[in-house]
DNA sequence: TAGATTGTTAATCGATTAACAATC
DNA sequence: TAGATTGTTAATCGATTAACAATC
């Protein structure tokens, strides 16, 4: 287990990293830190402090080799072990995550997907069969899920995260527009459309950028 | 228009706050800064501070009357506009957008959903008809459409975002996975999933804020 | 008045960036 | 060697927080 603490900032810009990489025609063999600050929109000293905490592969005078620097990032992230994801919630939301192809390509195994209305339970969505709630626990362990997807109405969403930590899981993504409360151990990230929204409508309202 | 710039993470924080207190019971007129903070996860000191930038409507020894405090924050956020939304992209995340409730809740209007496929053009998703993207700059102008949002696949991600700033959106929400080049003056934020997932990924690897 | 809580200052902390020696 | 670019230091910048006078 690695002792270097990453900071957060940092570990928020390696999917973006990783992410450009992929982009990268393939004939490139060598990326400098200037050309890749340009693709993400950042300084190039930034780029190379970030890069030095996965310790990185970069040769002077030349750049960063891009094959080694994708094998770093995604070591760096954990993205080598395949994580279970189970999603709760099979609402148009649930429906697009499930749908979504990216899951597969980074690494994560759909696991699961929940809900309680018992008129989709037993339905198919993404290929997989909508399951009930209720069995969130046994399929955690069984299927070995890390990764929980809150996609409810916000009303629902502190159960379900209960749920969630009673059964083990430590991380979980919150796509319901609350606050959840977790003990100490447990990682949630929240991603609120109405937040969102908001945050563009005060740069809209400040006429802020402008120019 | 007011000339105090407030710091981006207040503003990120200031959507979080109006929702807290939409939580609140109706009988507790006024709320301290402890209180939120607690609510919100932040230091109460914090909490004071990015209030004070509105103008915060605060009473030493009693705290700060929630209503006051909602209509300031909504005030702030330029909630009071009733921006138009526009959505590219009918597939299964512009569905789940299009039928996202909250929208007219925070006051956004939902003004059209778009795409580029004939088989889907003319379909009703969300209470609108699914219209053609080569009509997006007559809509933008016809129904004051300020914010888009791009739900399409990452391939398409840039041709819409410069239709959107060719129409004249200044504000873009972007969930596709795919990082876009935009001339200054022009915000966009980017929500994307394999993203989060991977951050989430990362404390898992790493086994933090166990214990 | 005594207790509570704000608004704000000053201290601290952390993150960004300019600069440059190291070196391919 | 000359040119390019890293890795890292030190300076800067910005954000968080402790502390406390102001005051309801």
């Amino acid at each position: 287990m690695k002792t270097i603490t990453i900071p957060s900032a940092t570990i928020s810009r390696l999917p973006v990293y990783l992410r450009s990489l992929g982009d990268m025609p393939p004939t490139q063999a060598t990326i400098s830190s200037e050309q890749l600050a340009q693709i993400v929109g950042l300084n190039s000293a930034q780029v190379r402090k970030d890069l030095s905490y996965l310790g990185a592969a970069g040769v002077r005078g030349v750049g960063y080799g891009v094959a080694e620097l994708r094998v770093d990032l995604r070591e760096a992230l954990g993205l080598t072990h395949g994580y279970g994801v189970a999603i709760v919630g099979a609402g148009n939301l649930g429906a697009a995550l499930s749908n979504y192809g990216g899951f597969e390509a980074w690494g994560f195994e759909m696991s699961a997907i929940l809900d309680t209305d018992a008129a989709k339970i037993g339905e198919s969505l993404g290929g997989l069969l909508i399951e009930d709630l209720v069995d969130l626990e046994r399929i955690v362990k069984q299927r070995d899920v890390a990764i929980g997807i809150v996609a409810t109405p916000a009303s629902s969403a502190q159960d379900v995260v209960n749920r969630f930590v009673k059964a083990g899981v430590r991380s979980i993504l919150n796509f319901a527009p609350a606050i959840v409360q977790v003990p100490s151990g447990v990682v949630v990230r929240r991603v609120d459309l109405s937040t969102e929204l908001q945050i563009l409508t005060y740069h809209l309202h400040h006429n802020e950028a402008a120019g």
